[in-house]
DNA sequence: CTTGACCTTCTAGTTACTGGAGGGTCTATA
DNA sequence: TATAGACCCTCCAGTAACTAGAAGGTCAAG
């Protein structure tokens, strides 16, 4: 099958799918005679991988690791687990960055009135007038 | 003050602020006859203004607004309210988003046993095993 | 007069794509 | 057979917001 669709079979964009060739996440699909890429089910199914650990928001680098596992049968659960906890681990990080962004935030919008008026503790905050 | 002592003081790297100034979120600053960047306090005020901004996670976009906001003594506070509450909104809908991969995550490495074998619901979930 | 810590500009790399230019191929229809 | 439109190809550039590094000028201390 052409490359779109492989691709919307697998839920990636063309431009992803070649992108992923390009920077040898996936091998070079196999080319017909016009020089056009030929996918099979089997190539859509290692892009649908990839396609799902994307969305789960593994790193490139991360897929890499995991399509190595996919293919190991020797592999150890235990190598693929932790790189999964790994992900858990960053996610709560950024989790918690972004609710403490959030808890100031919400709290300066709820002291500033909003309207017409100049006065709003969000600059003052920001410019650091409210402490001087 | 030359840019390693405007650095310090707003908490950004010099090469932050060059590329501020590059960029044109900041003015550019004034220099001496040898060339150096000179900064004056209320330099370091507007860069520390943008690190804080910056650190509750506004784009260099939403920056150069609250910056035209910040100068503004005709502002009205309800447009610096609306970005502050556009990004509320944003990350309220990161962190969903987060959750849920967290919740897929989590789901699939407590089934996975995490040892030697190479069986692992992690990787059969990405390659679409399970169902099939 | 040299050492080391500054400073300057410029280019290129990072992540993971995405858009577009310029051009070849295929299929259906007039 | 001609041609229109939908494919396909490669390559280059751009995105966000820096960051690293190279090559070189400046300054203060010993």
């Amino acid at each position: 099958m052409n490359i779109s669709e492989a691709a919307d079979r697998a839920g990636l964009p063309t431009k992803t799918i070649r992108y992923y060739e390009d920077i040898g996440l996936v091998a070079p699909a196999r080319r017909r005679d016009n020089g056009y890429r030929d996918y099979a089910d089997r190539d859509v199914h290692m892009l649908r991988f990839l396609s799902r650990a994307r969305g789960l928001g593994f790193s490139v680098a991360d897929c890499r690791a995991l399509v190595a596992l996919y293919a190991d049968t020797d592999r150890k659960s235990a190598d693929v687990k932790e790189i999964a906890l790994n992900r858990v681990a960053d996610i709560d990080a950024k989790v918690a960055e972004l609710q403490a962004m959030r808890a100031t935030l919400v709290n300066l919008s709820e002291t500033c009135h909003g309207d017409d008026r100049p006065d709003c503790p969000i600059i003052d905050d920001l410019a650091e007038r409210l402490a001087g």
